[in-house]
RNA sequence: GGAGGGGUACCCAAGCGGCCAACGGGAGCAGACUGUAAAUCUGCCGGCAUCUGCCUACGAAGGUUCGAAUCCUUCCCCCUCCA
């Protein structure tokens, strides 16, 4: 394929819901690297604190491989010195610091999950700690006196925290200018991040430019939102994505969990997913989503095919059409998973409230019992709300919920 | 250092001597509906149990009382105002 044109490159790299800072700069880059063979440096920092990569990752990840496929390269920076810090953005306070086994082990994974989004061949990793641990104290404090207070405390929430009156440490003030002074160590072009990094990049941008190297270009991407989040009063409302929310697909799951979790989201949801997460062109989508308004198209294919994408970037094809096929099957047919687990009772019979613990589709007998009486569970495919029920001996297909179990009564030894 | 406010189940939040396993909301689970959802409606939402019984629970430990989440004592922890 033939490379494309500075401004056709622009339209690559802008189009999906990207926010860009200075365009202009962008462009000049983007034609001065066409004119001189010399790719981009596009810098992403990480956060080794959390190795485990979810799809709200991948968003930026995505953009980075936009670049990485015009041919420009990657830099990914652990931010293992700055991790002694933590970043104050959403005011976590003291976080326990990281051994350096447990960051080193923390960025492999990173890496390699990153890679199933990123080129590989034109990825490079760097830790932040191998220009910022030799600063010194000489080194601190130029960086430091690059940069005011007042200036610092334009930032949104350390001016809230001070306004609030809660504790800002001076060594927080300092995060942004380490973050700044890392696209300084590695020549940066282009910085990405969410838009919650916005003030970073930007002090990123100053301090170059007071070194006298050419400011780095600033592109963020919006921050997804969990797969919880609805449609409240015409606006979509949720929280992030998030691991520690339990709204998150993460990059490492099975093609089945992944595929059930994207066709769980509101379909409201699904286009705000289709638009950041997809590899539909915005002409693409617009009309998809016409043709879904105008009844032309069912809401229900377009998930479908959303969740099948998406699926295949981190598995196969081939895979996620199985995963596809399996999720037809059993929530649209009404006919049983493919595996469902079994499990043993002692003895020629069981009470159904023990089994159903047993079988792990339960907690706790008290709300086994209550299941029962709510008329939740299915023996054999049938509706049981008899609370004293027994299983006799015999395997029995038990169900509560979108969950089934066999549990075999009986086996006597 | 001084003054005051508070810690209740997964989260928020009532209760302030018995009717409290603890109002209400959220989350969660189940049922109906459906397009797989969302929205909506309904039920459940500490554990054990031979079922109206027992155990555990209202920051921690003691105490008062026939009886406490509710009163007293000590301790721990948070927050606000002043210095």
């Amino acid at each position: 394929m033939s490379t494309p044109s500075p401004h056709e490159q622009l339209e690559i790299l802008t189009a999906p819901a990207v926010d860009l800072h200075v365009r202009e700069e962008l462009l000049q880059k983007l034609a001065q690297s066409a004119a001189t063979g010399r790719p981009l440096r596009v810098k992403l920092g990480l956060d080794p604190t959390s190795p485990d990569l979810h799809l709200g990752h991948t968003v930026v990840l995505q953009e980075m491989r936009r670049f990485q496929d015009l041919g420009h390269q990657g830099v990914l920076v652990v931010g293992d010195f700055t991790a002694r810090i933590g970043d104050p953005t959403g005011r976590h306070l003291a976080r326990p610091p990281l051994s350096a086994e447990a960051i080193a082990a923390n960025a492999r994974t990173y890496q390699a999950q990153a890679l199933l989004v990123l080129d590989p061949a034109r990825t490079e990793l760097r830790f932040n700690s191998e220009w910022l641990a030799r600063l010194g104290a000489d080194g601190l404090l130029t960086l430091l006196s690059s940069y005011s207070l007042a200036r610092m405390m334009e930032r949104d929430d350390f001016r809230r925290r001070w306004e609030e009156g809660r504790p800002l440490s001076l060594h927080e003030l300092a995060y942004p200018l380490l973050q700044a002074q890392d696209s300084v160590a590695l020549e940066a072009d282009v910085e990405l991040g969410g838009t919650d990094q916005l003030f970073n990049l930007l002090v990123g941008r100053q301090l170059m430019r007071e070194r006298g190297m050419t400011p780095q270009v600033v592109l963020t991407t919006p921050i997804l939102e969990g797969l919880d989040a609805r449609l409240v009063e015409g606006r979509l409302t949720g929280e992030k994505m998030s691991k520690s929310l339990g709204n998150y697909v993460g990059v490492t799951e099975g093609p089945e969990e992944m595929f059930g979790k994207l066709m769980s989201i509101s379909d409201d949801l699904m286009w705000r997913y289709y638009a950041l997460l997809s590899r539909k062109t915005p002409a693409e989508l617009a009309a998809l989503q016409a043709a879904v308004a105008a009844g032309a198209a069912h809401p229900r294919q377009a998930k479908v095919d959303l969740a099948r994408e998406i699926v295949s970037r981190f598995h196969s094809e081939g895979e996620a059409a199985a995963a596809a096929a399996e999720f037809h099957r059993v929530f649209a047919q009404g006919a049983l998973p493919r595996e469902i687990p079994t499990f043993e009772a002692p003895g020629p019979t069981a009470p159904l409230f023990a089994a159903l613990v047993l079988a792990k589709l339960c907690p706790s007998n008290s709300d086994s019992r209550r299941k029962i009486r709510a008329k939740a569970v299915d023996v054999d495919q049938t509706r049981c709300d008899d609370e004293k029920a027994v299983l006799a001996e015999g395997r029995h297909l038990l169900r509560v919920g979108r969950r089934y179990a066999y549990v075999i009564v009986g086996r006597q030894s």
